[in-house]
DNA sequence: ACAGTATTTATCCAACGGGTTAATTTCTCG
DNA sequence: CGAGAAATTAACCCGTTGGATAAATACTGT
């Protein structure tokens, strides 16, 4: 008895729990929306007691907008990390559109969140003064790069930033968003590897030829990467 | 009381009921999502008794895919109403870019409900043999109007019909659905008439300048519309 | 080693929410 | 006009779920 060596029961490490408890919950409400998540899934999927979701960051719906902060101040980072400048014009929009058609399909969460969010008329979004803090360096990005290209000849014309941005990740998100109603429609799935690479040089072509004025060969060969569409009845 | 003329407490009034149920079903599920939507609600705005959703359709989940399975056919039914065929191409593409918008700011709970039905993967419409069968005659519009346009010297390029439609469809979709995020990052109001008009000459011009090779008007002019991003950060 | 605090576990509970059962009323048609 | 079917109301059932309370265990500094 001497050697009883006392067992543990369990241990304590604050921040890894909260770590599992966010990244679980980031998980469940993704994969749920905010209504359909379940605190006792979050709490089990993290290795933790139900507790411990309440005693660290607070109720669901605190956990909810931690959650989307976390999203949104992960994109940020990434977005800072690249840069344009360097590149020239074309480049740099080929670049920026690969980099949001990447990142969406790296985090698909993202997509989710932000869908839940809306169908709560970003309610919590409103009153997260830390999201609203966080600037996305693209618009900038993207104004000077169409500047460049205007002066230099590359781009026929100028574009509001903000439009083109939200064009951008409009072409992207759809796609990957509505992924799953698609495939069904279309009756293919729009999730493999030809079907993505084929949407990926779809959109660099679409808007390099609105920018540029020339077709690209992409754009253009009506065989590459399948542009062709099916010979059946889509909707 | 021979006079007591019998008041009646109410009426029977099967389709009308049923019409009440599914209307009523279609905006709580729009606005809360599947999880989200409480049966009860949908009761008490239809002017019904709770037991009458399964007395006429069925569980939540029936009522749930009756409701999507109606807003596919009549998004389907306009659009056989929308002949493409005796417009230019040129024409044609902004006219169908025009009905999709518009479409989706008259209906957003056909936004919502698409977006509800990818949370849950499309396992609904999946199951649903009515939607598949709905084909969208979309896609062979768009498949002979670029034909069209090729031949006639109108665009350059051709385009795969599929892309195409997927691109117009994410281009108006992403703006509105996300229009509540947005409009907070942006910090200004995305759905006012300018904001509205400003999205819809971009999306155009864009589509356009990208088929034909021209520029249009609408995109080049940079005061247009408010082209020009506010002086902000924003994101 | 021990007192005090931080972290975690173990239960509990009241409200909610989907669905059901049974009774009531209206309508139809012979 | 009255009986049987259709439509609707009223009341109830019971598992789920977010959240709370209390007790136990692990650490930390002295």
């Amino acid at each position: 008895m001497a050697k009883a060596k006392r067992v543990l029961k369990w241990q304590r490490d604050p921040e890894g729990m909260r770590i599992r408890i966010l990244e679980a919950a980031k998980q469940e409400f993704a994969a749920h929306g905010l209504a359909g998540a379940r605190v006792d899934r979050i709490a089990a999927n993290a290795g933790a007691n139900k507790r411990m979701l309440y005693y660290h960051v607070g109720n669901k719906e605190d956990l909810y907008l931690e959650v989307l902060e976390g999203a949104y101040e992960q994109i940020r980072a990434e977005e800072r990390g690249l840069d344009l400048e360097h590149l020239d014009p074309p480049e740099a929009i080929e670049r920026l559109i690969d980099f949001t058609w990447n990142y969406f399909i790296r985090n698909p969460e993202f997509l989710a969140l932000l869908n839940t969010e809306n169908l709560a008329k970003a309610r919590h979004l409103k009153r997260s003064t830390k999201v609203k803090s966080m600037h996305s360096p693209f618009v900038e990005m993207i104004r000077t790069v169409v500047n460049r290209g205007v002066e230099s000849g590359d781009f026929r014309v100028a574009v509001d930033p903000v439009q083109l941005y939200i064009s951008i990740a409009g072409l992207c998100f759809f796609y990957l968003s509505n992924s799953a109603t698609l495939s069904v429609i279309f009756g293919r799935d729009l999730l493999k590897k030809e079907a993505r690479d084929e949407r990926l040089a779809h959109m660099v072509a679409l808007v390099l030829a609105a920018l540029t004025g020339k077709s690209t060969a992409d754009f253009g060969k009506v065989k590459a990467a399948g542009l062709r569409a099916p010979a059946h009845q889509p909707v």
